[in-house]
DNA sequence: GAGTGGTCTAGACCACGCG
DNA sequence: GCGTGGTCTAGACCACTCA
């Protein structure tokens, strides 16, 4: 990234052309991991202000080509990871060979679009869920799972063994329960949206990082039993969804 | 949204800040399709620079609630309209009930990456077909589809009458041969990009805006015969993947 | 304390859509 | 031609990480 100036030709932005240069240079003659020059050097460097330098990096970063952490540089982004949503991998909270850890437990009134989802009255109280899923060491998605406390009693069963009115163990005794429902299916839908407060302290990044947003809607019975709502790092992973046909491809 | 200032207590940025202000008013006091004044008008109001205030509505805008356009102005979002993407309805290109529209097709030497995914010599020529997916009205979505030259030739059969070099003709004649493979299943991944040049005429937008991109593999007879990468607008739609389970939920 | 990226300001001009 | 959002500047200060 030797270039020292910015010629320029058409009504092309300069910071779409700045990103273009960042792109090849990334290409050519960095390697993952690599720190980059500082924003100020790089501005100086291409002879553009601070800001319009950002405008590139922004997009770069969201591309996952770049990584930036306050305090400390920007650095070459390795490739997203490939976390596989599909069914057969991710089939029932709670089922074997789940990989998501439950982090919190509390009954609560949901969102009133949760509520709508789950077909429940927008006061009926439900358990919430908390739940992560980390791999290759980092906390790559949070997710909320909401169980409307109606679908958990068995008719004709005693009460459990109280359990703690908050914390991890209770969520596992909701997921415990919600196993014992026979699955039938799920809807489910991905969309971008940016991590808001919670969701960016447990994914360890800022608020209003892009994220991808699963929405799942689980069926038993031929009724909606529970909902999620996943959020993704969208910088570093990619949604993968395996196999969708008959036969199997052989791993690359 | 008659507030007039905004203040301010903790360490929480002003453009955050902003933001949910932003947000409980555009819950409560506007409607779908309402116009927002404008920005300057908006920054004075809020007694802020405007480049703050964009901060806000660029965070809104990627989150599907605003939109805006250049000589227009800044408009409430409607909903994300979900586009089904699940392997039921949008089995193989080409296929009875597949809603995109071939635009064009070439003959070309695919991108490196491409041609990895496809299993095939980096410089082994690939027919590249163009389509565009439409939905209400507006493009949601555009695909550049990869087929190996070689996929499409049927051993002992004579070679067809010629179809043309180029133009959306070709691209029917190449998913006609295509259909002709038995499916056997499919690979699909989906990440967040941003679009480049051309997605962003063929979709209506500005360089860079946020995308979903959609990588698809397709195999048959155990082979990957064929990839498609589909480009879908962030802003306006929602990837949905139907009932992955055994039975059917009633649409609600 | 030095250096990084993140936030913020108060301007300016440009490209575009529409009457 | 006017009003809109899009781009750009040259600063400033803040929050964070790390030696």
């Amino acid at each position: 990234m030797g270039s020292i100036q910015l010629e320029q030709q058409s009504s092309e932005p300069k910071y779409r052309h700045l990103k273009t240069v960042l792109t090849e240079a990334l290409d050519t003659e960095f390697s993952v991991g690599q720190a980059l020059p500082n924003e100020r050097e790089l501005a100086a460097r291409f002879g553009v202000a601070r800001a319009t330098l950002r405008q590139a990096l922004d997009q770069l970063e969201l591309e996952g080509r770049l990584q930036r952490r306050r305090g400390v540089g920007t650095t070459v982004a390795p490739p997203r990871v490939g976390v596989d949503v599909s069914p057969r991998r991710h089939t029932w909270p709670g089922a074997p060979g789940d990989s998501w850890v439950t982090t919190d437990c509390a009954p609560a009134v949901p969102p009133t679009a949760v509520a709508r989802m789950l077909d429940a009255r927008p006061d009926e109280p439900v358990e919430v869920v908390h739940r992560v899923l980390v791999t290759h060491g980092q906390s790559v998605a949070a997710e909320q799972l909401y169980v409307p406390a109606a679908v958990l009693v068995t008719p004709g069963e005693a009460a459990p063994a109280g359990p703690p009115a908050t914390g991890p163990e209770r969520g596992r005794h909701v997921l415990a329960r919600l196993q014992r429902l026979r699955p039938d299916g799920q809807d489910r839908s991905v969309e971008l949206g940016s991590a808001g407060a919670p969701e960016a302290r447990r994914l360890d990044q800022l608020p209003g990082a892009p994220v991808l947003i699963v929405t799942t809607r689980y069926a038993a019975a031929g009724r909606t039993v529970a909902a999620a709502v996943a959020t993704y790092r969208a910088d570093t992973c990619r949604l993968t969804f395996g196999n969708q046909g008959t036969v199997s491809l052989s791993a690359s």
